[in-house]
DNA sequence: TGTACATCAGTGAACGCGCGTTCACTGATGTAC
DNA sequence: TGTACATCAGTGAACGCGCGTTCACTGATGTAC
């Protein structure tokens, strides 16, 4: 049966953020086109009407949900409050609705250009902001201290997530929290060499 | 036709590292059991003679990558070195022979118990080992500097894998490398409180 | 504003392919004498 | 050591299921008058 354009639209929508979400928590290849339409209370001989293709989705989908996450971060006017809340034991439960780069990562490494370049683009992005939050040093420190921040995230996510036990997993979280929340980790403090 | 035994062990051998190596390179869902028997050199049909499922292999293959990977490490006698060696661009380039938790981290997070406890042991050794080849400070100190050190590499990792510009990809590595091989990045040097 | 028709969003059955798994078979290996 | 038979590692065809994709159909929406 025929549906509204509006309403036709609407459903659009949900397609691609149940399938942002579903591809967070499952992977590309752990959710079917039929759950993501159940998901979105469609059946999913409709999905060819939206989409060309399972491929077309997921970058629309990434894409997605590498927007709602600029979005989220906007309310931060300091790294570390944005830090805390990334290695939140909270974030790293939900992975449906968190940061997709630790969700996906491996396989956006292996996925499509579509998908990889929205990516590419979001992590410049990224870096920029990173960089303008950060207040001390030169602009090139600053980005050194951006690019080690975001990359210590990531990994701690994945690895806080990877892990069986979950005292490890929070102490995992506490210690990065504190390592890139806090101290600035690119600088060279100790004395060494500046490269 | 019949093998013999000390031929079909070392068949069996033989498929294991066969899968370790295309699981990190395609994901575990990205190779058949065709694809690995035929990448050892046999046909798909005698899998279950050596395997109950494809599941269970793939908790020996990431075993077994992981036990290669301690070995590796075992020549390194400072953090420094083997920081620069893993985030290398050799390394980055060759997911196939590289870091397991780099190249299917978040797939293992959502895999059957065996990969995951595997996995979480491995960081437990790991963690431990850096904690001893850092040399200076307290041991809990050692610990967290081992923790945000594993974690930035592995997401340095990630993050130069997944993005599509070799340029920033090259340049995620090196500041990576300075910061995580170099400074210190759980020191709290700038003179903030210590949690 | 109301009516008649065309459009097209969504439905559900069906297709085809790939993949994990099974199985009857083969022939070299291992063993018993 | 040699022979006869049993074992069993590996082969390749086949099965069954799931999944991406297609398609004829439905009936509400949109439009023309």
């Amino acid at each position: 049966m025929r549906v509204s354009r509006d309403k036709a639209a609407e459903n659009r929508e949900r397609i691609v953020d149940t399938a942002s979400r579903l591809f967070r928590e499952k992977g590309f290849e752990g959710v079917g086109v039929d759950a993501i339409m159940n998901g979105a209370g469609l059946t999913h001989g409709g999905f060819y009407g939206h989409f060309g293709s399972k491929d077309d989705l997921a970058a629309e989908a990434v894409a997605r949900a590498l927007e709602r996450s600029v979005e989220k971060q906007s309310r931060y006017t300091n790294l570390s409050d944005l830090v805390s809340e990334y290695l939140s034991e909270r974030h790293c439960a939900d992975r449906a609705n968190g940061c997709t780069i630790a969700a996906l990562g491996d396989e956006i490494a292996r996925q499509r250009n579509g998908v990889r370049r929205a990516l590419t683009e979001h992590v410049r992005g990224q870096l920029d902001r990173f960089t303008h939050l950060l207040r001390n040093g030169p602009a090139a420190r600053r980005r050194k201290r951006a690019i080690a921040t975001l990359v210590g995230m990531i990994g701690a996510l994945t690895l806080a997530r990877a892990v069986d036990d979950p005292a490890l997993s929070k102490e995992i979280l506490a210690v990065a929290r504190n390592a890139f929340g806090e101290a600035p980790p690119a600088d060279q403090s100790s004395g060494r060499r500046d490269g």
